[in-house]
DNA sequence: AGCAGATGCGGAATCGACTGCACGACTGCT
DNA sequence: AGCAGTCGTGCAGTCGATTCCGCATCTGCT
């Protein structure tokens, strides 16, 4: 049998009570020096190690915290997820990661779980409206923190970023280069960003004079693969854009990767502006001009947050500011739009 | 206070007692229709959740299993981390994922961690020569399931895909192409991967006729910053490699990176092979030689190795094949090498 | 009617650690 | 010497759910 050892044998070495052992090892100062000598090296001799199980029947806390992300493959949320990770073990916590696989099903089957595993709290990039299990889970009054995403309409704390700024940045600039008929691959309309962003492009353009044209927007699901089948298809309009926004940075992959597909050169024949600053883009050449937030500083942001709020405090929201990095994927209108030259000019 | 409700509580509303309501929650068939409906009611109208913890202390099972990785924002690894934890769930087990922050220290501390949680299992990508907690773990018992990584010498399943071959074919192909300068950026010594695929890159060389030769490899750490300074490195030499293989997907993007810097151009100048085929590295342009595997698959298999270890099975170690997908970063030497015309030229 | 076997249920012990309470020993003061 | 106060310790109860054991009831058969 494995792990049999409990504080009892311990303190049966030691020759004291299982109280005395106890305190001794959770560092109560009311103990002896023999007896804190004494136990600890019996515990060490046993190789014990708490049963953190028990211990937190009998503490009401678990010191342990819930991570609810939509998509860890997503390098933006394993960012946040190795921040805020790291944050909770410096606090002597443990991370339950939760990956909702950008479904609300499969969040509402998570936050049972975390329910039951008794979590002291829970960080979580939230998908849908707030009904089912979200909801109830605030009821319940479980600390909760919002990272990158929220719902509207409740009243948790959050860490964002600001996607109002960063679209309209991003607009701005391509206006600014003389682009007019600018695409935009949004992420699922189920989730804040989602929502924002795309409202974000649509006022931008029209505080440029520009309107808004739905023909020039499409609806992807913060995958790679959505990114590649929006961009195919704006590109394959009889009119195509002269530049597309991506609004995250697994969609700007796929954008990119179409772009490759149809031989554009991407900065020349079509602009790109995608989102996230991650390593990826930092590889992509030419240089990927990108909405820039910081997910690490989001993660350990929201950790200690969740500190605050675990501590009794009341906490602000808080939003943090974005920057468009400007590289080479984006420049002047081309004299012949996109794939004028090729397709669509083959068309008419 | 939240959430009181015990088990009592439902079977006290429900009219029965807590064995009989225990029963009925956990599918026990000796109840009774009407007890069924009762307890069932009751725990929904007092929105029961089973305290996870207790019942984990009284079952002597924590339907809990650790996922010890290196470094959960590289890719590799979040594909292995999602695949894992989603076979996890579907298999009613939570997961702790632990990101060792490719550090033996931390690696350890994490495994103290998973034996107070009393975990079932652990599957790990391990760190370091097994000394340390490890060691003592393996000792202590716990079910135990190596992925990507081993630890040599001892006895512990595990699932990884065929370093020897996927850096052999590399090689061969490069060699094929005319290759005789070929560089390579192996990471940490401290991990079998990094081990193999080094010593592999060698023992193709000698194979292909070629002498190894220690002023073209690099040692970096898995880390994107670490290729791009090998990389750096390597196309400064007075006598640059014509070809460069990096040991893993992070390093293959630091690679890139130094290439764009350099304004080399890949595939042409300088021929360049990575490791694993990510969304990352399709999104490149021109579309990168890499040596591909499974990590999905590793994730998976892992968490189904686990499973049979926790049934008491034996199971056999599991090497998967990985191949070489050939895109167009690779081509043939160039007749003046890559760096020979800028800088090693003007340096003579 | 009488009996064996099946079935559903409740009481109580249990998992392992923590902690309130009470007690004995010791110190220092009058 | 006597007393109050401090300190270290152990006993036993508790956290919440599960499960062994035994009892009462019911069914079906002779």
């Amino acid at each position: 049998m494995r792990q049999n050892v409990t504080i009892r044998d311990v303190a049966q070495r030691a020759g004291v009570s299982a109280a005395t052992a106890s305190r001794v090892l959770s560092g109560n100062p009311s103990t002896s020096a023999s007896a804190r000598a004494k136990v600890r090296q019996a515990a060490r001799e046993l190789q014990f190690h708490v049963n953190a199980r028990a211990k937190s029947l009998r503490r009401q806390q678990t010191d342990t915290i819930g991570l609810l992300l939509p998509d860890i493959r997503n390098p933006f949320f394993a960012e946040i997820a190795q921040a805020a990770e790291q944050a909770a073990l410096a606090a002597g916590m443990t991370t339950l990661l939760c990956n909702a696989n950008e479904s609300t099903a499969q969040q509402d089957l998570y936050l049972k779980l975390l329910v039951a595993q008794r979590v002291d709290g829970i960080i979580a990039a939230p998908q849908g409206d707030g009904s089912g299990k979200l909801d109830e889970t605030i009821a319940l009054g479980l600390p909760l923190v919002f990272v990158d995403r929220v719902i509207e309409g409740v009243d948790v704390p959050s860490v964002t970023s600001d996607n109002w700024s960063g679209v309209r940045q991003a607009v701005r600039h391509l206006v600014g280069l003389g682009h007019r008929r600018i695409g935009f691959v949004t992420g699922s309309q189920e989730t804040s960003t989602g929502r924002e962003r795309l409202q974000a492009y649509r006022e931008a353009l029209v505080r440029a004079g520009i309107r808004p044209d739905k023909t020039l927007i499409r609806y992807g699901n913060f995958q790679t693969e959505s990114g590649l089948v929006a961009a195919r298809s704006l590109l394959d309009l009889s009119q195509p854009p002269t530049a597309v926004i991506a609004a995250d940075s697994l969609m700007t992959l796929g954008v990119v990767q179409a772009c490759n597909e149809l031989g554009l050169v991407i900065g020349e024949t079509l602009s790109v502006i995608g989102y996230d600053d991650t390593e990826t883009t930092r590889a992509l050449s030419p240089g990927l001009t990108v909405i820039s937030h910081d997910p690490a500083a989001m993660g350990t942001q929201a950790f200690a947050m969740l500190r605050d709020v675990l501590g009794g405090r009341r906490v602000p929201s808080v939003v943090l500011p974005v920057s468009l990095v400007i590289r080479n994927s984006t420049g002047p209108v081309p004299l012949v739009s996109a794939s004028a030259t090729s397709e669509s000019g083959a068309r008419r």
